[in-house]
DNA sequence: CGATCGTTTGATCCGCATCAAGATAGGTGG
DNA sequence: CCACCTATCTTGATGCGGATCAAACGATCG
């Protein structure tokens, strides 16, 4: 059961005693699930607070042509799902799906409302991570507004390099370029042509392969 | 001191006693701004939490270019900040400016994370309210990405419609047509442009005039 | 009545989506 | 080990939409 032990390190938990931490986690069950299999989908009721133990899962929904739009790309560690059990309506707005043979810890909605209220630290933990969340999302916007392909993409290889302790000298993508696409809301052959661009900014990218040679962080 | 009575009814009290919202509500001021006022800019620290009485202030930031993007458009009744308050980093990440003189009530910062910690009613408001624009900014971003400038702004007036509580057969435009388009990350002309096609979704503006006849809400 | 701000209209251009093939890679079975 | 298949990615040609530049128009205010 390393898995729990995992489990307990994420900032939801952090400020806790070891015991209280336990007596929660008695709440929460382990599921393991496959590549492409579906968590939920938008306007199911929302059941579950999930947390990744390992794996990946994409949220994402669908535009009114058809074409999938990737809004989140959740990891080992990530939590799923905190707004949605907040929030007034008790139905998930968006798909979810496993895009990686997966790991993951469920809680029912009531067992983090339940904390929330008689935790005065997982509820301030909660907040900050709200509050975490909100902020990297209006950045996304905002970057999604004003930014060319090209440095979106610069970007997205910098954040994904950091946020998954990769070494910047050289990486294997952890993702398909169609995924990436979407994230980006830009088309496979979009991508594929901004690929080539990167070099000026001292980033190469050779099939799997990525090196951020060199290249600054971005400002905001 | 009408303007107390209207704080006391603001969600992030709902629950609360008299007595204690009386109590809470002695740790804020009134103040007093005028159009074009900065409330703060990013980088700023985070000092304090606002709730408008009356009035607009707009949440902008700037691109690169020096094109201001609004982000979000706040009227009496809304808060301000309590992501800025939750977040680890204590400084302001867009700017404010009042659009509209405005009558605003402002708290320390310690003050709603005090009041978080000592009522849980508080912080599950909290939670809920950072839930539910967190569920606004997705739906809004999504729209954004794959929403034709037509549907966008056929999607503002509705909304701006329902949130102000207007009359759909005919109200005037609360905001002006260069701040709509800088909401909706759109040039003025394209704006101005894009007024006309909106007849065949049968809605028409002529000036500052709008009425929505008949047009139905967007779905999602 | 000029001056400034906000809005509209016109002409042009560039970037990304779209449509359409081709290329590469992984996986399976003969 | 090779032929075949499907999934994923790349490349090419074309068109449209919204940004940009430029200028006129309208409104509000001292």
């Amino acid at each position: 059961m390393l898995n729990i032990s995992f489990v307990k390190n994420i900032s939801l938990f952090s400020g806790l005693s070891e015991t209280e931490k336990d007596m929660l986690l008695t709440g929460g069950s382990i599921y393991f699930y496959n590549r492409k299999d579906t968590l939920f989908r938008r306007g199911d009721p929302v059941m579950h607070f999930y947390v990744i133990c390992s794996g990946q899962v994409k949220l994402f929904h669908e535009t009114a042509e058809g074409v999938d739009v990737t809004t989140a790309i959740r990891i080992a560690g990530d939590t799923m799902c905190t707004t949605g059990i907040f929030a007034l309506h008790a139905s998930h707005h968006m798909h979810a799906e496993v895009i990686k043979d997966s790991t993951i810890m469920e809680f029912p909605v009531q067992w983090l409302k339940d904390a929330a209220r008689e935790h005065s630290t997982v509820s301030l933990n909660l907040l900050s991570a709200l509050s975490q969340r909100g902020r990297r999302q209006e950045m996304d916007t905002q970057n999604q507004a004003s930014m060319t392909p090209v440095q979106l993409l610069a970007n997205f290889l910098q954040q994904t390099c950091t946020t998954q302790g990769l070494d910047p000298q050289g990486f294997t993508l952890p993702f398909s370029k169609t995924l990436i696409a979407s994230r980006l809301c830009m088309t496979r052959e979009t991508l594929s042509r901004t690929l080539p661009k990167l070099k000026e900014m001292g980033i190469s990218v050779t099939g799997t392969h990525v090196s951020l040679h060199g290249s600054q962080v971005m400002k905001h």
